[in-house]
DNA sequence: CATTAGTTTCACAAAACTGTGAATACTGAC
DNA sequence: GTCAGTATTCACAGTTTTGTGAAACTAATG
């Protein structure tokens, strides 16, 4: 024993877990993720069942239950958590969905969309669409669809090649030796 | 006159800009942008000419000279605004690149690589790779990598196809009627 | 070299955001 | 129906962010 909690080769040290669920959630933090709903993201994503109840992830992360709370429900507006009510128990497990990260980024696209069609209610005020500056918001609205339409396209893709083939236990073909 | 800025058919209707900018900064403020840089990017944006200086923009969006140095140097580092030095005067153009949603969406295409590999950094705390919490971290690092590479396929597409080809004033071969 | 227009920096006030503790409201068990 | 265990809400305090006014700095002009 080293005084970290390091089983052996291959076991977790959860202290370890602790600082890199931090410093995840700093870093999602600072694009502007809300920080404590990262700690709860990352909290998930570490633990072996991808599940937890509220009470788990407040001893865990060493906050109030009021925080966890704020946090869960920021979290299942955006689709990254579910919330499973458990039988014979008045505590809910919330669980990240299988592909949490697919499916939030399919989710997520539409909002391409809302600020492409938003962006094109101001080309009439700008004297329509011959205008330089008219011209200039078409083509960001015009790009942003491309961006979703194609997302669309290869999100389908990765649901295809990876979430289609049904046994892959493997890290994946392309373990893509850390750059 | 109606008492709104509102030259005649096609013309600008600068009190309606004015909302529009505010509209626009207040949607792109939602999603964790910072607000004054909003503002400046729709100002510069529904501009005839792309370009301001530091003074116009105080001015059109009426707030402190302060304020605009802050977020045009903001914007400056996001790749959104360069700033070109006016011969002759002590005055700075603040101008939007050209194709500046393209530009900086290509050019912040790298922080999907960046969270990957800071994933990827707990895998082994978290017991390895065949654990399901380190399993779980490595299939979102594959997926944020997948995500980057196909950005920069799609990102080369537009790219070709609609920066390649020279003349293309008209809004585009997909005008694509409001959803 | 002094003047002046324009921009940036700095200290501070106001507003927004975060997380807490206490109170309240659910929900299943008995 | 009552009890007990959980989750949620609310008001508040600490912190961070945002934008301002004033002063300092920079560069062209007479």
């Amino acid at each position: 024993m080293t005084g970290r909690h390091h089983d052996a080769e291959g076991g977790r040290d959860e202290d370890a877990v602790h600082d890199y669920v931090e410093q995840m959630a700093m870093t999602f933090a600072r694009f502007g993720f809300p920080r404590m709903a990262a700690r709860v993201l990352f909290a998930l994503t570490t633990s072996d069942d991808a599940s937890m109840t509220a009470g788990e992830l407040a001893e865990r992360l060493e906050v109030s239950p009021a925080a966890v709370s704020g946090s869960v429900r920021y979290l299942m507006q955006l689709n990254m958590l579910v919330r499973e009510p458990v039988r014979g128990s008045r505590r809910d497990r919330y669980r990240l969905p299988d592909h949490a990260w697919y499916e939030v980024t399919a989710s997520n696209g539409q909002i391409y969309e809302e600020i492409a069609k938003l962006a094109l209610t101001g080309v009439d005020a700008l004297g329509g669409p011959g205008t330089p500056a008219g011209s200039r918001v078409v083509e960001m609205a015009d790009f942003l669809r491309f961006l979703q339409g194609e997302m669309v396209a290869i999100l389908e893709r990765w649901r295809l090649t990876r979430l289609g083939a049904p046994e892959d236990a493997s890290p994946g073909p392309d373990p893509a030796g850390s750059v």
